[in-house]
DNA sequence: GTCATTGCAAACGCTTTGCATCTGT
DNA sequence: ACAGATGCAAAGCGTTTGCAATGAC
């Protein structure tokens, strides 16, 4: 069973606190401001952090931390900002789509983008 | 403008003609198959096809073939079967759900995986 | 002839891993 | 004590790039 380190507890605790995307790198910078830290023990806390749903990996090696369980994200393409949303209308349509095809087992990936009130009013 | 290189010709030949997910890798060993061809030319030439919107990136380093213009892809999770779908639901879902927490100029990505009708027949 | 394209090999960026050392339980 | 965690540096993997040679127009 995971231990309870001094880096884990760091790290765990910068990554919940986040609403924003991050890089590994960046929980890095921000844990090492703290207490030393090495890159490495950053990557595997992170897929610690994934295998237990508290963390999504997006593209260009991006993580959200977010809630366990099904849902999908609002993400700011200007900050990082991150929302969780539900998306009832989707999970029908992936499903109605699926069968349409003859496809079992179907699921889903969904990730919207835009600009944030924040960042909008700044540009 | 682009030129008409026997390289180019290849790989785009065999990349229009194919209906799964692929990797830059197996598309190599394909055109290889025909004629000498280098990894970089393939990347290159993947670059191009993106640009184009005839192909699109997946996670996991794999690409698909499709046509230019919104549309999203249901993928057999097996062996990487796409089809080209039509969401006007979710079209509509992720326009609201931006504008409910005052996004604006929002997108998004959608990929539907399952099992194709042949792989579950195998399974 | 000119400029896009190619091949090669080196460099890249992000991530993972082997191994010896350390530390929670 | 012992299994799990860490740090470091090296390796991995998919992808990109600099440069000289080649080939399309």
């Amino acid at each position: 069973m995971p231990r309870s380190t001094r880096q884990r507890r760091l790290l765990v605790d910068l990554v919940e606190s986040r609403r924003r995307a991050f890089t590994a790198e960046e929980l890095w910078a921000d844990a090492r401001a703290s207490a030393p830290v090495s890159l490495a023990t950053v990557y595997r806390t992170l897929a610690l952090l994934e295998r237990e749903e508290k963390v999504r990996r997006l593209d260009r090696g991006r993580f959200i931390a977010c809630e366990p369980g099904h849902h999908h994200h609002l993400v700011c393409r200007n900050c990082g900002r991150t929302v969780e949303v539900e998306g009832p209308a989707v999970e029908r349509w992936a499903e109605k789509v699926g069968a349409e095809h003859g496809f079992v087992r179907v699921t889903h990936n969904v990730e919207v983008f835009g600009t944030c009130p924040d960042c909008a009013a700044l540009a």
